[in-house]
DNA sequence: ACCTGAACACCGTTCAAGT
DNA sequence: ACCTGAACACCGTTCAAGT
């Protein structure tokens, strides 16, 4: 009679019901005999992800990591989508963070942000990977606790600190992200970057081309700390009790 | 004798390298027999995404809708990866954007974030598709150059109208990306996502469970507005020559 | 000269057959 | 009962054979 998805019999890997069937099947998944578990396979994922690259990540190549069939893998993950949702979440909550010191709410803000970029840069393999849908595993939701729990202390009311967290944790993300596929920038492409934007008066837009310098020189770290620090100048305009 | 990489024999689709050798080669394609154009295989590409879903573009699908083989395609692109680059580029440039009337800067960035939120969500489809490597394409070019004209025409110097463009734009589409696989959120998908904050209590999270009801009502609509406006505030406080 | 069917080297996933 | 080789239904891309 429900008209709802609740009894959807497959939920999508990564939403909310899939996460939360999983905790409830929380079963230990009694030991296999060949010794294969959930965390090699996420642990051999990630190598073949950072070794061969996002198109190498393929049911047959983990499996092969491990001495195995890909079929073998199957026991332990339903599908390479529910892999992929594992894996993110999994390096997402690799830092072990120590916890960050700072008397000032802006400080800590920033401090927090930095520490997710340089982390997702370390492991930029699995910045394209990474979805919203999937930013609400346990990982995701462990930092949420830390970062809600200073901003609360700061004073600000629940909602403006949960929209704070969310604004500036998707920032973030978004921005490493957006970065991921461009790489490490070399000479040559920066000098090729400048090069198509000078082009561009030849199609009548003389100010794109007129700095075509500046876009070539744009460096997404100098962004991202530009960003930041306008939202955090935003954030005390909106700052609820008022310090007054 | 060169170590960079402008020798480089296949440029990656969607590189600054890969958009210039596409201006230079720019031959008018002599007219097939057949009347397969680049127009017509993009115009099918982008029903198959909109119709069917990101794991339904394939070259066989968009042959399909043209009544040929997918080898007839590449005659016309060199490989899936282009098709991909040229359709979010095609994508991008839709709009015919009538121009942004508004006296205040700020609310010129605003309307012009605005309208590409809007119609990137009208194009859902292809927003997971798009990386900083497209944002390079001539439609993201002529949108450039708008910007650009009216930041400067408002006293920034070049290098901040830069950033802020840069870094604006890239909140947009970042926004609108993170949230894109969440899809339209039904009812039951918003109790279920409360139902998994909610039960963050049992690992210890008791302020993501206490507050579970608000994360579960956070809007990106809302976010979006929130994180524009926070962004713009902040800009304020950099702008050169300040207005005194 | 142009076009494309058929083939190649892969995929994710399933399941019958083995242990 | 558990595991997995082999098969199925797909991919993107190539190229020899056709027109």
């Amino acid at each position: 009679m429900s008209d709802n998805a609740d009894d959807d019999p497959a939920p999508a890997p990564g939403s909310a019901r899939w996460w939360l069937a999983r905790e409830t099947d929380a079963r230990p998944s009694r030991q296999r005999a060949d010794g294969i578990t959930l965390r090699r396979i996420l642990d051999a994922a990630l190598l073949v992800l950072q070794e061969e690259g996002a198109d190498a990540l393929t049911m047959r190549r983990v499996a092969e990591r491990l001495d195995t069939g890909a079929a073998s893998l199957y026991r332990h993950i339903a599908s390479r989508d529910e892999l992929v949702v594992l894996l993110v979440d999994d390096v997402i909550g690799l830092p072990k963070s120590n916890p960050i010191q700072a008397t000032d709410w802006r400080q800590r803000l920033i401090r927090t942000a930095r520490n997710l970029r340089g982390h997702l840069l370390q492991h930029r393999a699995v910045v394209p990977l990474i979805t919203a849908a999937q930013m609400i595993g346990p990982s995701s939701m462990r930092g949420r606790e830390a970062v809600l729990r200073y901003l609360l202390a700061d004073g600000f009311d629940p909602e403006t600190a949960i929209r704070i967290h969310m604004t500036v944790t998707h920032f973030t993300v978004a921005t490493v992200q957006l970065e991921s596929r461009l790489g490490a920038r070399t000479a040559s492409e920066r000098s090729q970057l400048r090069a198509l934007f000078a082009a561009q008066g030849e199609h009548g837009l003389s100010l794109v081309s007129d700095h075509a310098e500046l876009f070539a020189a744009h460096e997404s770290d100098t962004e991202f700390e530009f960003g930041l620090a306008a939202l955090i100048h935003g954030f005390e305009h909106l700052r609820d009790p008022p310090n007054a």
